[in-house]
DNA sequence: TGACATCCCATGAAAATCCATGCTATCCCA
DNA sequence: TGGGATAGCATGGATTTTCATGGGATGTCA
């Protein structure tokens, strides 16, 4: 399918586009979706991003896990679907952040691409560069690794 | 798959370009990406380089062993996928290595390919013999051996 | 008609592509 | 077995293309 791989800064203009990193973009025209879909974390003062068929996958297993007029159902929804917000290129491979993303994520006039597989956040670089310590610490310190293992 | 053996020296020209030793390309070569997935050693000055199948091998690791949306997944996923850099081969099998790499494995005009089975190791060749040394008498003085045991 | 979104084009920097060269190991045939 | 031809590979440099970015023109909706 393509992986979300590497960090990339861009900076968003006074019109509030921003370029998707080409690497991302190719990654996310894999299906017939020109665009990207963004929801904020729930955790994190960052933006998620993923790719329309990611979301499909999503939402299969929403439906699989929990009754489809269940409580937990409806509110699992509410907020991975109610929050997100699909959004198109334009002809450079631009998008425009709506302004509770940017609020959210405590953006400048500079934005990072994380990729992280399947998915990617968008951050503000500063705030990254703490988190990306962070995250480091954690995974040493926890051993939380993998053992390679061929299917 | 193919195993990375031996240890190649190659020159970094001026632009940053270094070629892949032959061998390795073949081993990378058996996936359709033309290239390769390089990050930075978490303990080493060192360069790592995998394949693009093994990276979907993690990515799948990743995936099965934490929810999507867990705080120890995304630590991971920063860490693993944030800072992998995929790179493609040019016409004569090089790759540009990206300026902090090049800081963080200490490289000047020359680089050592160190096969490791299932990945490799980018050393400042200098760097390298020390760790080569070191290795060795370590490996002899703890008496480290393997089992010979299939999966 | 003003605010805003969409589309289109220009530009500079960076990256990808192409071509030339020399070295070395290998092969082939006399 | 010697020696020349050949192919693969690492290296250097030039050229072309892509990409991120800025700004203007056009369209649209309240």
């Amino acid at each position: 399918m393509g992986l979300f791989l590497s960090t990339t800064t861009n900076k968003i203009d006074k019109k509030g586009r921003i370029s998707v990193p080409s690497a991302f973009r190719t990654v996310l025209s894999k299906d017939d979706f020109a665009g990207v879909i963004l929801f904020q974390s729930y955790t994190l003062p960052a933006i998620e991003g993923v790719s329309m068929s990611t979301m499909d996958m999503m939402n299969n297993r929403v439906d699989q896990n929990f009754a489809f007029f269940s409580n937990d159902h409806d509110e699992l929804a509410t907020v991975l679907f109610g929050g997100a917000v699909p959004l198109v290129f334009d002809g450079d491979g631009r998008i425009t952040l709506p302004q509770h993303f940017i609020d959210h994520a405590q953006l400048g006039d500079q934005a990072s691409f994380v990729g992280m597989g399947h998915k990617f956040q968008i951050w503000n670089p500063e705030l990254f560069k703490d988190r990306q310590k962070q995250s480091l610490e954690s995974v040493k310190s926890q051993g939380v690794t993998l053992s390679r293992k061929d299917t």
